[in-house]
DNA sequence: AACCAGGTGCGGT
DNA sequence: ACCGCACATGGT
């Protein structure tokens, strides 16, 4: 993999294991939009233009200093090769690697993470990027991009000023006082990022306590955006294919279910993304 | 018109 | 620890 930087646009090419589309479209993040042959999004202040032609990425905008960022969000230096070739001899689980390979898990912002999920408990992705763009446009900043002009992420602060009649009317449904009160919480200094650096279980602890997290939503954020890669959220789609896959179709007793997740190794929850994306793409039935 | 969507909080056993 | 239910909202 190499890299170029000239004129605002930052050049990646000879990428192996990368699929800019499912990466953006796998429901890990909910910024990204298609736009042109790209992707635009507005990540962490930033907006920028993702395309990819075949093994070949550019980011647009991109300054200098920004170069690391970018590298670290898409989760460039990840040896994915090594991920997809195990969960291609798994006995279990090979089926799935074809049809989802290439995707990489972002790194995104842990605040941007915990509200976006808080949003999409019992929801839909489209819903959920509606409400998240007009969050946006309710309390995130305006900024002047090649794109126009466009809306970051609210800032914790910012967020918690919201009442709850309007974060009701961006389509937050019965969530907005889960928002307000988190985004409160977090304002009023609980520790996000110090969730780094906790054993899993610790940091499932503790961030289960914002209102609105449950088990399932503490996984996304601790494996989207803190770093814990053996983490792994379970929804209707993973519980339905883990049966499938491990299970001969019968509901396992949750402590065999942990066990099999366990088994999965240190990223267990990069594979999560791959069984994701294939059970979603297969309908796989209940 | 029910039912679903990357579940959670709540009050009962 | 486990179970069933309500919960906004927009799309089939």
């Amino acid at each position: 993999m190499k890299y170029q930087h000239r004129e605002d646009t930052l050049t990646i090419t000879d990428l192996v294991y990368f699929d800019l589309a499912r990466s953006c479209e796998c429901g890990q993040a909910f910024r990204w939009h298609r736009y042109e042959n790209g992707f635009l999004g507005i990540v962490s202040g930033r907006a920028a233009l993702l395309t990819q032609e075949k093994d070949t990425l550019t980011v647009f905008p991109c300054q200098k200093a920004d170069i690391p960022f970018w590298f670290n969000y898409l989760d460039l230096e990840r040896d994915y090769s090594r991920i997809e070739r195990g969960i291609f001899e798994h006995p279990k689980m090979c089926s799935c690697v074809c049809g989802s390979c290439g995707i990489h898990v972002f790194r995104q912002d842990p605040f941007e993470t915990l509200i976006s999920f808080i949003i999409s408990a019992n929801n839909n992705v489209k819903r959920i990027m509606g409400t998240i763009e007009k969050l946006c446009i309710l309390a995130g900043d305006p900024i002047e991009t090649p794109f126009g002009i466009q809306y970051t992420f609210p800032t914790p602060a910012k967020l918690a000023e919201c009442s709850e009649d309007k974060l009701r009317e961006c389509g937050t449904g019965y969530r907005a006082p889960y928002i307000q009160k988190t985004a409160e919480l977090i304002r009023d200094g609980f520790p996000l990022e110090a969730l780094r650096d906790m054993p899993l279980a610790q940091a499932r602890k503790e961030i289960t306590r914002l209102p609105g997290v449950g088990p399932k939503v503490a996984d996304c954020i601790l494996l989207y955006s803190l770093g814990h890669d053996d983490a792994f959220p379970l929804d209707v789609w993973m519980k339905r294919v883990m049966r499938t896959m491990f299970f001969n179709g019968t509901e396992p007793p949750k402590s065999e279910l942990e066990q099999v997740i366990s088994g999965l190794g240190a990223e267990a929850g990069i594979i999560q993304q791959y069984l994701f994306h294939y059970a979603r793409s297969m309908k796989i039935e209940g």
